[in-house]
DNA sequence: CGCCTTTGACCAGCGC
DNA sequence: GCGCTGGTCAAAGGCG
């Protein structure tokens, strides 16, 4: 906190013609002593680090003195000066002591809004990939039941069909996620890594592939961060740094150091394109229980490199197309995840950093998800009314229904800055929804989900962006 | 003193 | 083989 020195306030006055003048430029807080010409307006300059927005913040504040330099005597001049020195010095007191009040709320309110806003992304990550395991399911689950064959389009069949192989592995995950529910005191402690959905294969060889690969898969999350580095509830520690080619900032090399041996590593780079983004790219399982704060950021990249790696498994064709498993991974996906085919490693991109990626995402749901079943974000909302707790302030529509990321933001923040269990209460709402996810639900043909063909498949995780 | 960051050195993979 | 690049190691120093 800057101390009362660092504010200089610009003291004007009106002259003879009515135009306002600078008189003076002083320190008024390390000199007690106000100005002896008479003020009406004081103009406050904040010369502290302050966000954007703020810089530009003045103070015009009236005294109310009507205090006048002309048109009095010598002697009634120097009695009309000390009053309005007193007079002056009183107001700075108190409006010293609300600045100075104001300015300790605004960085303890920085504070929090920096560490909500890396509890945020980490939020929409997990209720992402939660919601597209849940669409992922529901696809394989009608097409497995024949009820969805007949209203279908083949493309939209092709977009819901999902391999063979995932099912089980989906299948099981929802179950897990059911069983968390009954037992929610286990809802973050018991969360394993490692136990990412296997393959039944019949190749050893392709066993062997896959785990190769799964040490290998990355997932890359992309956020809008001033912070050198996200918070995901991990302890890291930074082993390297280098310059990569094509960006001038610098590749920053973490390790998980949470226990002993754990090979979960990630990378920290700004995008060269927009520097306000933050690129974190995780690598690995974590081979330990993880804390609370960690779940959710853990829970999303296992969840998305088990997706990816789900997918280049050999089919009865060979081995599946790099977009198809963009159709039936991520079907909502536009924009939103993206995966690379032709990296060294085979990658997840998570994108957060743009207005429409987080609202359509919501949007791209069949209308059905939530009109019937009444699932999805009103469901969340529902729960999270059920922790009002949790939520004081924060409406449905300002939550999930607004057109900009920044009211979103907002939301998110002022419904976790009213408690620390916020994270808590949204897990046990995703685990609500999970848990009573009706498989015998059909899909409505008329609110097909958005055209897949306008995902980035394909892409590079990092190339088009 | 332990943990952390910094930073130059080293190594492996890849393309020419 | 050589150079480039990405990734890791480890010594040195800072910090609480």
């Amino acid at each position: 906190m800057d101390g009362p020195r660092d504010r200089t306030v610009f003291i004007n006055s009106l002259d003879d013609h009515g135009e306002k003048r600078v008189v003076s430029e002083m320190d008024f807080f390390a000199d007690k002593n106000c100005s002896k010409d008479a003020s009406t307006t004081f103009q406050f300059k904040k010369e502290t680090k302050f966000d954007s927005v703020e810089q530009d913040l003045h103070l015009n504040i009236s005294t109310g003195l009507n205090l006048l330099t002309t048109n009095v005597s010598a002697g009634d001049k120097s009695t009309a000066v000390n009053n309005e020195s007193r007079g002056i010095s009183k107001e700075f007191l108190v409006l010293k002591s609300e600045f100075d009040r104001v300015n300790l709320e605004n960085e303890r309110l920085r504070a929090i809004l920096d560490q909500i806003n890396s509890k945020y992304y980490s939020l929409q990550i997990q209720i992402g990939t939660i919601l597209q395991h849940q669409q992922n399911l529901k696809g394989a689950i009608s097409t497995g039941d024949g009820k969805i064959n007949d209203v279908m389009t083949e493309e939209e069949k092709q977009r819901f069909l999902v391999p063979k192989c995932m099912e089980k592995s989906m299948a099981n995950e929802l179950q897990k996620n059911s069983n968390r529910e009954k037992s929610p005191e286990k809802n973050f402690q018991e969360w394993i890594p490692n136990k990412v959905p296997k393959f039944n294969s019949s190749s050893k060889d392709t066993d062997q592939a896959a785990e190769a690969t799964m040490k290998k898969a990355r997932v890359s999350v992309r956020a809008r961060s001033e912070a050198p580095i996200i918070s995901d509830g991990c302890q890291w520690r930074k082993y390297g740094q280098k310059m990569a080619k094509g960006n001038p900032f610098p590749r920053a090399y973490y390790r998980c150091t949470m226990a002993v041996g754990c090979p979960v590593r990630k990378q920290v780079q700004r995008c060269v394109e927009d520097r306000s983004v933050l690129i974190t790219t995780y690598e690995g399982n974590h081979n330990h229980p993880l804390p609370p704060a960690a779940m959710s950021m853990a829970a999303a990249t296992s969840a998305a490199a088990s997706m990816l790696l789900s997918g280049p498994m050999p089919s009865a064709d060979g081995f599946m197309n790099p977009n198809m498993i963009t159709r039936t991974v991520l079907p909502y996906s536009t924009n939103f995840a993206s995966i690379s085919a032709s990296a060294p490693f085979p990658t997840v991109t998570l994108d957060f950093t743009t207005t429409p990626t987080t609202h359509s995402h919501w949007q791209m749901l069949p209308g059905q998800f939530t009109r019937d079943l009444g699932h999805g974000p009103q469901a969340i909302a529902h729960a999270l009314r059920n922790h009002s707790r949790f939520l004081p302030r924060v409406s449905d529509a300002a939550f999930f229904g607004s057109e900009s990321s920044h009211d979103m933001t907002n939301a998110a923040t002022a419904a976790i800055a009213s408690d620390p269990n916020f994270t808590a209460a949204i897990a046990e709402a995703l685990s609500s929804i999970i848990g009573n996810l009706n498989p015998n639900i059909g899909i409505d043909s008329k609110k097909s989900p958005k055209n897949s063909s306008d995902s980035n498949m394909g892409n590079e995780s990092f190339a088009g962006k």
